[in-house]
RNA sequence: GGCCCGGUGGCUCAGCUGGUUAGAGCGCCGCCCUGUCACGGCGGAGGUCGUGGGUUCGAUCCCCAUCCGGGUCGCCA
């Protein structure tokens, strides 16, 4: 039985009656968290996305059918009740904001029942993913994810207060895009008016916001939809959102500058949380070198440690060879675990050879100073002497070691293997926030694949301008002005200074080998742009959801998307992606070939 | 595409070396209860152990395949 609200109107969020508000007499809607029949008196815990509030239900208040009523309550069901606020004649509920006061309830209107559900609506949900996204309508009912949610909009509110301030104009650009084959797989969407052609949908409003700066809006910022068809992580989904933005007549300290002083607004009226500015600044180079990533988690230390010459003449073939190709050795101390058991360094040789590691050297130091070497009777003792004391071993430590041919694979595993060791050591706390600009990222990048250099960010991207001679000499040591701002080993955005000047632009094709005539057919309209006028300009990208996972503390970004999708990019709730009619596909000119038929031919 | 983890009443899980009447807590249903808020008491219902095949006298358990979900490597300019 539903009822109607008809003549009713709701005066109070559950939490908005306070103290403030006794005697008075109120109505407030919501659902039904969990009802207490005691037989002659009723509790009903009323939720809705401000809290909770007790209402009470007694024969004498609220009269024979409104008691009847109460008493058929089950969970989820959608109410609204007229009553009188009161101080509560029971003990106080220290757990609720409002546990100090009930709602005397009058008269009840069942506005909506409700099956039973097929899990709880609760924090802390232990359901499997699986269902709760089924169910994602009512995953979003419970308070944590509505806390998520609503912080989410709080941030949006806040960046375009904060941006609005500083000048920006909220612009959109277009979702069907013409598709741009460089970087990560392009949704496609296919025109009914030109059959075989397809829009793409964009991977962030790049060229777009570049061609507004040309256009002279100067200060643009939008919360941008953005789409990448590539395959999913716990911070990745098919369709994102970034708050975008690029600026014209800066460098790279104006860009950030207004993100330092816009980091510190979103995190101080999200979560309470200073930031402290200046935020540090770390060389792409010093990144790798330390912390074996362009993303480092600098909530804790474990550096790593370069014992290339101790051990490249030394009798251990693996370490020796290593160095002599080209490579390198080095390692991390995971201070204490000195006395971590077999099984366990075990598990970490495992856990590197997952990066595809050939194996993990190790030096156990016990307690009482002596030591388990996976490679002693390959070294000679003031060797191994060495290596210890330049990695500052001491007793009680781990010493683990990486060495290959190559070097960027050295580092980067061990940076894996060094956020690895600091979640064991639990050494991560989620309310611990380091931010760092990585700057200086290297330019472009050598393709193996490819056999040519490609652009690390994209082909728009400023070299520094002291490295502009090395274009010719020695592309691969050329910086970019380029920077990603990196919050606890995540990377929370990126951007960069853009080429405005065509004699660069035409370099940076011609190094990454792109003809003059796949340039103009690849990137027409935006170089088309750049001959009418073009200002300096540079510009950046946060991810929102990643910034939302980190400001929540949640695991997953899908806990701050109110509609993700699962990992093979379908959507659980609604099924998308689904078939289509044959007759929508002939319209379009589109055939599907099967399997067979496609063998066949 | 590779590797790892998981799938047992509505939910979360246990189930040893293959033989159990397949259990527990919560939830659900019924009755009782006027100060509960993890309410309480009594009683009850509810399971083709993801699916298909195999081994075996016998499979939730072992093997193969497959589906579903998660993590991760590749990938993500």
């Amino acid at each position: 039985m539903s009822e109607s609200m008809q003549g009713l109107k709701r005066s109070h969020r559950c939490t908005e009656v306070t103290g403030a508000n006794v005697g008075q007499t109120v109505t407030v809607m919501g659902w039904v968290n969990k009802s207490r029949n005691k037989g002659g008196v009723i509790f009903v815990d009323l939720r809705d996305r401000s809290g909770m509030l007790q209402i009470i239900f007694e024969e004498a208040n609220c009269g024979a059918e409104s008691f009847e009523k109460a008493s058929t309550l089950r969970s989820e069901f959608v109410i609204a009740v007229t009553g009188e606020v009161a101080k509560r004649a029971g003990a106080v509920n220290d757990n609720l904001a409002t546990g100090d006061i009930e709602i005397i309830a009058k008269d009840i209107r069942i506005l909506s029942e409700s099956d039973v559900l097929p899990f709880p609506v609760e924090e802390n949900s232990k359901t499997k993913e699986e269902l709760r996204l089924k169910y994602r309508f009512l995953d979003l009912r419970r308070p944590d994810i509505q806390r998520n949610i609503m912080l989410r909009s709080k941030v949006t509110t806040e960046v375009r207060a904060f941006l609005a301030k500083e000048g920006f104009l909220e612009i959109e650009t277009p979702i069907l895009c013409k598709s741009t084959p460089e970087g990560a797989r392009d949704y496609l969407v296919p025109s009914r008016v030109h059959p075989g052609c397809f829009y793409a949908l964009p991977q962030s409003p790049q060229l777009f916001k570049q061609l507004l700066m040309c256009s002279g809006y100067d200060r643009y910022f939008q919360i941008a939809k953005c789409f990448r068809d590539e395959d999913l992580r716990a911070d990745r989904q098919p369709e994102f959102t970034q708050i975008d933005m690029e600026l014209s007549f800066v460098d790279i300290d104006d860009v950030i500058d207004v993100n330092e002083r816009l980091i510190k607004h979103m995190f101080k009226e999200a979560i309470g949380i200073d930031v402290p500015t200046p935020i540090r600044r770390m060389t792409w180079k010093e990144a790798m070198e330390r912390y074996g990533s362009d993303k480092p988690d600098l909530r804790f230390g474990i550096e790593i440690c370069d014992i290339s010459d101790i051990v490249k003449d030394s009798e251990f073939g693996v370490f020796a060879d290593a160095v002599k190709s080209g490579g390198t050795v080095r390692g991390i101390n995971a201070d204490g675990l000195g006395e971590l058991p077999r099984k366990k360094i075990d598990a970490l040789t495992d856990f590197v050879k997952g990066y595809g590691a050939k194996g993990l050297a190790y030096i156990a130091i016990a307690s009482d100073g002596t030591r388990k070497c996976s490679f002693a009777k390959f070294m000679k003792d003031e060797e191994l002497d060495a290596i210890v004391e330049k990695m500052g071993g001491k007793p009680g430590d781990l010493l683990l070691f990486i060495s290959d041919g190559k070097k960027k694979f050295v580092l980067e595993t061990l940076g894996a293997l060094r956020c690895h060791i600091a979640e064991i050591k639990e050494l991560t706390k989620k309310d611990d926030y380091c931010f760092v600009w990585i700057t200086e990222f290297p330019l472009l990048e050598w393709s193996e694949d490819e056999n040519r250099f490609v652009a690390m960010h994209h082909p728009f991207t400023m070299p520094m301008d002291e490295d502009i001679p090395l274009i010719d000499t020695d592309p691969g040591a050329v910086r970019a002005k380029a920077y990603d701002i990196v919050l606890n080993g995540v990377e929370l955005g990126g951007g960069s200074v853009r080429i405005h000047q065509t004699d660069i632009q035409e370099k940076m094709f011609e190094v990454i080998g792109l003809t003059k005539e796949e340039a103009t057919e690849k990137f027409d309209f935006l170089l088309r742009a750049f001959k009418f006028g073009v200002p300096p300009h540079a510009g950046l990208a946060f991810g929102l959801d990643r910034l939302l996972m980190l400001m929540t503390g949640a695991d997953s970004i899908r806990d701050v998307i109110a509609f993700p999708k699962i990992k093979d990019a379908s959507d659980l709730l609604s099924d998308a992606p689904g078939e289509v009619a044959p007759q929508q596909l002939a319209e379009l000119g589109i055939q599907i070939v099967s399997k067979d038929e496609e063998d066949a031919q």
